[in-house]
DNA sequence: GTCTATACACCGATAGAC
DNA sequence: GTCTATCGGTGTATAGAC
């Protein structure tokens, strides 16, 4: 037992070690770029060398991979509340869930960055990291499936619509809200193009 | 005379360097990513070395300013292709347009991000570099204002949607059309929410 | 003017002492 | 587990040959 606890003990501090590094790569990654992101100067942050990294972390692409995984992990945390939220009409529905989306990824470029688009060439999430990604997709799916849409074509133009204004936003307007605030128009053009009604049917299925 | 043609021709020696090596920087690009670019690799593809570049570009940073302004400029004439060419319809003629951008920035990922994402952390194009891009724009407002569109939330709302089934394209079926075969419908969509009539008058306006 | 040679400070990564 | 030392790279810059 003593011994159990100890070793519980250990693993704890090194965990702890671990999200230090993680959270001084996110602070530097928001300050420098993603890209520009260097184990000195994680390390010096830290209060290590760099090689002294390697003890927690095999890469820096791994670094990027565990980075990548709480990213998404973050996101799914935020889509679940979200989609579980109450809402008056299948739109409003909607709009809760692209909303949270849209303001969780315009906050932080680099890790909108890091989750949607490829900025790091040639990486490439591990299955594991990519899991929680695959999970947030599925809240999106359930949410559209509620109101009907299920075929393919459809939830990929939802996803392209919105995502090009988080975009848009990021690329051109960053910090402001020029694309923003026409987030809730695209959505009602979306539910016009795919037949969901503006009021009506609660949001979830087969309620009496 | 003959030492003008001679300063000429010294001129168009270097002019065909300058392309060679932008052209390189290109080939490279795509091949290793945007941000992995090296003076080293570009310089020996060419048959220098890397410090002889500096004879031609002053940083690497005009290096990728040169890219940016030669990018935007190829899309300016494809676009201004596309605008100038007739179409039977409002509609047809916002396809024709979009479709024409679509393809040019699917078709090349690093360009694609030279151009629109901020991949490359810090760079800013110059105001030189970065006209062609502002005359693009103009095309395309230019488009839209024969459809009565001139609000910058509207065309804002067209930027967004179009760039957001290309980032889609790109990041997540690069080479296939999942997303490409969507912009039609997108178009559409657009067409809808902003009042351009399915058919009836022509795109140019004013006219008899 | 254009090139080669060389140097500098930095990068990710590894080896091995402690 | 953390350190120092070091490796082959990198972008950048200068000196000097031709």
């Amino acid at each position: 037992m003593l011994v159990n606890s100890n070793r519980d003990r250990i693993a704890e501090r090194r965990e702890a070690t671990r999200r230090e590094i993680l959270d001084v790569a996110w602070q530097l990654a928001r300050e420098r770029g993603l890209s520009q992101l260097t184990l000195r100067d994680i390390a010096h942050r830290v209060g290590m060398r760099a090689p002294s990294l390697y003890s927690h972390f095999e890469s820096k692409n791994a670094i990027y991979d565990a980075m990548f995984a709480g990213a998404w992990t973050e996101c799914l945390a935020v889509m679940t509340a979200a989609a579980g939220s109450p809402a008056d009409s299948p739109r409003a529905a909607m709009r809760q869930l692209a909303r949270a989306f849209f303001d969780f990824s315009a906050s932080d470029l680099s890790r909108y960055q890091l989750m949607n688009q490829r900025t790091i060439f040639g990486f490439e999430p591990s299955a594991e990291s990519y899991a929680p990604a695959v999970a947030t997709l599925e809240v999106l799916h359930a949410a559209l499936a509620a109101q009907n849409v299920t075929r393919q074509a459809d939830i990929d133009l939802c996803v392209a619509v919105i995502s090009g204004l988080i975009d848009a936003q990021l690329a051109n307007d960053p910090g402001g809200d020029r694309w923003s605030h026409l987030l809730e128009r695209a959505i009602d053009m979306l539910a016009d193009n795919l037949g969901i009604p503006a009021r009506g049917t609660r949001s979830t299925r087969r309620s009496p």
